[in-house]
DNA sequence: ATGTCACGTACCACGTGA
């Protein structure tokens, strides 16, 4: 089973790149972010393609900004729009969905980009994550997160950490907010997959940031241990950045090999009831590389 | 000194967000 996520950076602009990708590709899975387009028009836009494809839809959009999603030909149950009580900028904005596919809870998540360490919109990124742990905490375990974090989880994620200090995308309290939800159990298959290089899923459109490869790893696809066992492949779609009217981001891609059978249970086994029979108990956090 | 792109509104340019 093939699962990607992508910041198009606009799905309307994005559709000539969009429906080659998916003929390219040919994941079974794809969370998009920045879809820019509300629930009727995404379907108008692209339902029937998708259809003919072989997609079950879950949207969630809105007219101008922000905007997610996730196509699924492996099946798209108990779909989710937004964070239930998740908090607002001021009001809640269209940032997660989530939906069952293939066995595996996937959440397609467009965390707010924080502007500047000093503003609202930054405590409002941070508030944003906590609520974001605790919608996955609440899931089953058979979990995976995907999508624009806005966060480049360590320095090798940048291209000069340097040129970012005090800036967003960096900070500790960013980093640690991002730790949390990743001490559920969530793997960074890319970084676990690549432990040295140089990988980025983001250039600016400016100065030509991807033609030097400046960039920064800040899409991200987190798995669950049970879901982070199971990968057979995982890399970023570079290709899909260059070229005529690209997004500013690349594909991620992760392959994942049959599901062995059985064993379903919550992320967090509930405190009062523990989970006795301790076949793949979740660290408490990840292990060390 | 932002070498870009996309958004809406409003017109052939600008403010805003990223």
């Amino acid at each position: 089973m093939r699962v990607t996520t992508w910041n198009v950076n606009s799905a309307k602009q994005r559709v000539p790149r969009l429906l080659p990708w998916l003929d390219q590709r040919q994941p079974d899975v794809v969370c998009l972010q920045e879809t820019k387009l509300t629930d009727a028009a995404f379907r108008e836009l692209l339902g029937g393609p998708l259809e003919e494809r072989g997609y079950e839809v879950a949207v969630h959009g809105e007219a101008q900004w922000n905007g997610v999603a996730i196509l699924s030909r492996v099946g798209l149950g108990e779909v989710v729009a937004g964070i239930p009580d998740g908090p607002g900028f001021p009001h809640p904005e269209a940032r997660a969905v989530s939906a069952t596919c293939g066995g595996i809870r996937v959440h397609s998540v467009y965390v707010p980009n924080g502007r500047t360490p000093d503003s609202d919109h930054y405590h409002y990124k941070l508030a944003w994550l906590a609520a974001l742990r605790e919608q996955v905490a609440a899931g089953p375990k058979e979990a995976i997160v995907c999508g624009d974090v806005n966060i480049a989880p360590a320095d090798a994620d940048v291209f000069d950490p340097a040129a970012y200090v005090g800036h967003t995308h960096v900070t500790a309290p960013e980093r640690d907010a991002l730790a949390q939800l990743q001490a559920l159990g969530l793997r960074d298959v890319i970084r676990d997959r690549w432990p040295d290089k140089r990988v980025f899923t983001y250039w600016d459109y400016r100065a030509g940031m991807f033609h030097q490869d400046l960039g920064m790893r800040i899409d991200l696809v987190l798995a669950s241990a049970p879901v982070a066992g199971r990968v057979q492949a995982a890399w970023v779609d570079r290709l899909a950045r260059k070229g005529t009217g690209p997004s500013d981001h690349a594909p991620v891609v992760v392959d994942l090999d049959e599901a062995p059978d059985g064993d379903i249970g919550p992320m967090v086994p509930p405190p009062s009831a523990p989970v006795k029979r301790g076949k793949t108990k979740l660290p408490q956090s990840p292990p060390g590389q």
